[in-house]
DNA sequence: CAGTGGTCTAGACCACACT
DNA sequence: GTGTGGTCTAGACCACTGC
C-alpha cells in the first residue's frame, strides 16, 4: 500500500499554476474522509508518515539503517529536500539518527552512548559513567490482572492481564531505586524475572530485542513521598526518609501507552536532573 | 560591526572550484585564531552567531519582530534558506518564535498562551489555566553578599553583592511554593520588594522590562527532602510533610547564569510534569 | 574511490495575516 | 493586494565514512 505505487501524484512541477491541481481521488492524504477542517498537510508530512508506518511495521530493525534520502525520494516520488525534512522531524524525535557519511539508523535503548536514555537520576558527585551500570534485583515478577488506575493507564480494561515486576536498582552497590513495572500482558507475553535479571544493558532494549517493543518517548509525574515500612526496607533507609515518587508512563509509536512505571529514588546521593527551555 | 559591511565574503557561487576558496584573511569566522582543528562551520551557524549577537545586544526587544528573512538575508548577503536554516535553529531553542503571515518575534516571558514557562508545577486535578495566576507573598527582598555556594553557582566570587528574596506562592489560595532567589547585584541593582510584588505576570517578564535581562534557558535538580519548622510554617504544611526541593539555575544568552532558585514544592495537591524523548 | 548525510543557492508557489 | 513565513524542487558542492 504505502511501496512502489506512491500515493500522490509525482507532483507535476513547475506549472501547478495552470493545472487546476489534482483535485480528482488519490488526494494527497490531506482530505481528512470529509473532515470539516480542509487540514492542509504538507507533502514532508505525508512522507514522515509513510517511514514512520514502516518503522512501526519494522520494515527496518533497530540498530539498522533505512534507505539512502536518494533512495526514499526515489520511492515516494519527490525531491531529496522533502525527504530530509522528513528525518530531520524523525530524528528531532529521536525516532531516528543521524550520522554523517554512514547513513540514518533506527534509534534503540541498546547503543552505548546514553545507558539509560529516560533515567534522569545522576550522582551528586562524579558521572553517570563513573558508577557504571545497575546491579538489577529482581523481587518479583508475575502476570496478574490489571487494577482499576494501571488499566487505565495502560488503556486496557480493568481485569485483563498484565505483567507486573518490582526490582530494586542499587549503583556502586547502594540500592537507590525501588520500583513496580507494569506492562500489556498481551504484548509481552512468557516475559521471566529470569530473563528481566539476566539481560546486559537497558531493559527497554531487552524489550525490544524480545518483544519488538520499542519505546519512542514518555510522560512523568514526579512527587515527594514518605515511604511505607516495606519501601524503606527494600531500599536500605530509615523510615521516615523523604523519597522522590516518580511515576512513569512509556508509549511506543503512535502515542500508545506500552509501560507503566512507578519508581522511589534515593535523593540523598543522587539527584534527578532536568533541563528546561 | 555587525551591519552593512557583512563579515563573510558574498559567496562566489558556482565556480567556487576554481577559485582555491577565500584563504586570504576575514575567513568565514571559521579559523578559531589557530585552534588544532580547522573546525568546520557551516554558513548558517555564522549567521546564527550574527543574529545571535544582536538579540542579546538588544538590536530588537521582546516582543518585536526582528526583520524579514529577505531583509536578513540580504544583510548578510546569503540566500534566504541559509537565513530560515540559522532561524530555524534559534526557534528550536526558543529563543525566537515564528508567527506565519506576521513575521519572527523575539522570545519573552511575557506572553499570553504559557504563563510559566518554566514551571513545571502541575495540579492534579484539572489545568493550570483553571486555577489561575499565582498569589505571590514577598517575604523579604534585600542585597546581601554571596556565600561560596551562591557565588559558585553564579560566576561571582564569594562576598559579591547579590539581591536574595523570599517569597510564597500560593494557588487557588492554598500555599504550594516557598522559594529563595539569588540574583547578582549588578544586573538586578535596585529591585525591590514592592517591584517583585506589583508586577502583573511572570517575574521573568519583570526582568525583561526592568533590567533588561532575558532569561533563555535553565536546569533544575530535583530532591525530596522534609523542611525545617520556619519551612514548613511558611508553607501552612505539618512538620513531617515530604516536599520537592527543587533548585534551577536559569540562563541568559551565552550560558551566563543570572538566576539561582531553591524551591519547596507541596506536591499533595500538585505534581511535576516532565517528558521524556 | 563511491556513497552518505550536510550545506547552499535560486526560484516558484502556497498559506496566512494584515490592510 | 502585499508582505510574511512555509513548502517544494533541482542542482551543485562539501564533509565524512569506509571500501
Amino acid at each position: 500500500m504505502l511501496d512502489s505505487g506512491a500515493p500522490h501524484p509525482p507532483v507535476s512541477d513547475q506549472d501547478m499554476s495552470s493545472t487546476p491541481a489534482s483535485a480528482t481521488d488519490a488526494a494527497p492524504a490531506t482530505s481528512g474522509a470529509g473532515s470539516p477542517t480542509p487540514a492542509f498537510s504538507p507533502l514532508y508530512q505525508q512522507i514522515k508518515g509513510l517511514i514512520l508506518h514502516s518503522l512501526q511495521h519494522g520494515e527496518w530493525k533497530p540498530g539498522e539503517a533505512i534507505p539512502s534520502e536518494i533512495e526514499l525520494a526515489a520511492r515516494f516520488r519527490v525531491s531529496q529536500g522533502t525527504v530530509r525534512k522528513a528525518i530531520d522531524e524523525l530524528a528531532a524525535e529521536n525516532l531516528v539518527t543521524r550520522r554523517q557519511g554512514k547513513g540514518t539508523f533506527v534509534s534503540t535503548h541498546a547503543e552505548r552512548q546514553v545507558q539509560y536514555r529516560f533515567l534522569k537520576l545522576i550522582p551528586d558527585a562524579g558521572d553517570a559513567r563513573t558508577e557504571g551500570p545497575a546491579q538489577r534485583t529482581i523481587l518479583e515478577c508475575r502476570r496478574v490482572r490489571a487494577s482499576a488506575d494501571v488499566a487505565r493507564a495502560l488503556a486496557l480494561r480493568a481485569g485483563d492481564p498484565v505483567v507486573q515486576a518490582r526490582r530494586v536498582l542499587a549503583f556502586a552497590g547502594v540500592p537507590t531505586i525501588l520500583e513496580d513495572i507494569w506492562l500489556p500482558g498481551q504484548a509481552f507475553r512468557g516475559l521471566t524475572a529470569e530473563q528481566m535479571a539476566g539481560y546486559q544493558g537497558p531493559t527497554y532494549a531487552m524489550f525490544e530485542l524480545d518483544f519488538g517493543v520499542r519505546m519512542v518517548r514518555a510522560e512523568e509525574k514526579l512527587r515527594a513521598v514518605l515511604p511505607d515500612a516495606a519501601q524503606a526496607e527494600g531500599l536500605g533507609v530509615p523510615p521516615g526518609t523523604p523519597l522522590l515518587s516518580v511515576e512513569r508512563l512509556a508509549y511506543t509509536y503512535n502515542d500508545v501507552p506500552m509501560e507503566l512505571r512507578r519508581g522511589l529514588y534515593r535523593t540523598d546521593t543522587h539527584h534527578y536532573h532536568n533541563e528546561l527551555s
